[in-house]
DNA sequence: CCAAAAGTGTTTCACGTACACCCATGC
DNA sequence: GCATGGGTGTACGTGAAACACTTTTGG
């Protein structure tokens, strides 16, 4: 059923930057495209904003299509709008970035189907249209936000080792934490529950395991705190 | 001449948030609408995204329409996609804040022509669409931002005193600083240059002016720098 | 000479940073 | 018993914050 209007439209997209953290890595989900323009090439899974739908709504669709996960931490990224970003038409794009637990089972099922991937950001493949420069927008995002906001919770599990956070952070900044500082830190914010629980499964010595607080953390902001790496 | 889509499409347009910096008050430039819906009420200026024009293009075209003023600051806010927003149809929004010196003539001009007006963030009238949320996320972005990005500078003319500087964060911060802390600090950064130049028509003695030194900033940035008041 | 704002230093305290060893556990 | 990571405290330096008086100028 065609649409008519008085004066031409450019079509609206969303693209959705999906970070995930390995056991070493940070990582993206990636979608190989089938269809011209850039057949065969990886992309960013997005797609185009029903009228009538939210536009963050529609996001959090396309990643649900193509990852098989809800509930995820899903933000506003940036618009893109250079006319010639889509060799097609003028194709505006909300990008988003969400961050997922991979140690979630849904989001690993989503590997196997329909040509998705996870790629480690020091090795990304030649990418579809301008999605070089949102993925870089993202990380750079991440990377900022990742200081201020507590954020990088959602790509770990519920309940973790201090290691892993730690771990987290020098991923994602790049650049080693000491790890007395660091513990000393993340502990005085008090936003962490000490758990009854250690690791399992470890060839050494199990760490124990935290909870991040969240009802805590918002306590704590209503009186002026301030998170911060 | 219409135009014809397969699928419906949203609208999309742009709307920016133009802060000015009067003596005393920070202020938006707001204009007063003549077509229904919200006829009489006032709103942001903005407009359609023309196809085959980059969006920061139609900000930037729709607030030298609006306000005769290019060459200004202008920053992609947040996109508003919410399909109520507009009671006509689903409109999507590109929001853009932008910073002008209303030492400007130019800026001043616009003032009286077709019904536009400064407000003081302190006394803003009822709003047209969802202009009420998108001049809240504007506000805290420019608080926010102001903090570790040398933005304030683009609300001041060229050459101002230590004491314009300080009033300038004083009111976005909305809480006073210390005089001699503030010069300390400001002065410290190697990021003003000290001009041979006092203030004129002053009723008391004249304060040296400054000058921002967009040169010098960038050089300290890639060493590693970081502005932060 | 009075009003009004310009300009200037020091002390204190909190926090970031650097740094090394013993402990618990699995194999 | 050895390899591997878990867990812990202190000393130092930098930078933020608090704080008051003298100087200059115009009217």
């Amino acid at each position: 059923m065609p649409h008519t209007y008085k004066y031409a439209r450019p079509a609206l997209t969303v693209d959705c930057v999906v970070f995930g953290l390995d056991k070493d890595d940070l990582k993206v989900l990636l979608i190989q495209r089938d269809l011209e323009p850039f057949a065969g090439r990886w992309a960013l899974p997005g797609g185009f904003v029903n009228v009538g739908e939210a536009v963050n709504v529609a996001a959090r669709r396309e990643l649900e299509e193509e990852t098989g996960v809800g509930r995820v931490f899903l933000e506003q990224l940036y618009t893109f709008g250079a006319p010639d970003r889509d060799p097609r038409e003028h194709v505006v794009s909300v990008a988003y970035y969400a961050l997922v637990k991979l140690s979630d089972h849904r989001v690993q099922a989503a590997t196997d189907a329909r040509h998705a991937a996870w790629f480690s950001m020091d090795d990304i493949p030649k990418l579809a249209f301008d999605h070089p420069k949102i993925l870089k927008t993202a990380h750079e995002r991440l990377r900022s936000k990742v200081r201020y906001q507590p954020i990088g919770f959602e790509l770990l599990p519920p309940r973790f080792p201090l290691r892993a956070l730690q771990h987290l952070y020098e991923v994602i900044l790049k650049r080693e934490l000491d790890k007395r500082n660091f513990r000393k830190k993340i502990l005085s914010m008090g936003v962490l529950e000490e758990l009854d629980e250690i690791e399992t499964d470890v060839a050494h010595r199990a760490a124990r395991l935290y909870r991040f607080e969240k009802r805590k953390y918002n306590r704590l902001v209503k009186e002026g705190f301030n998170f911060e790496i």
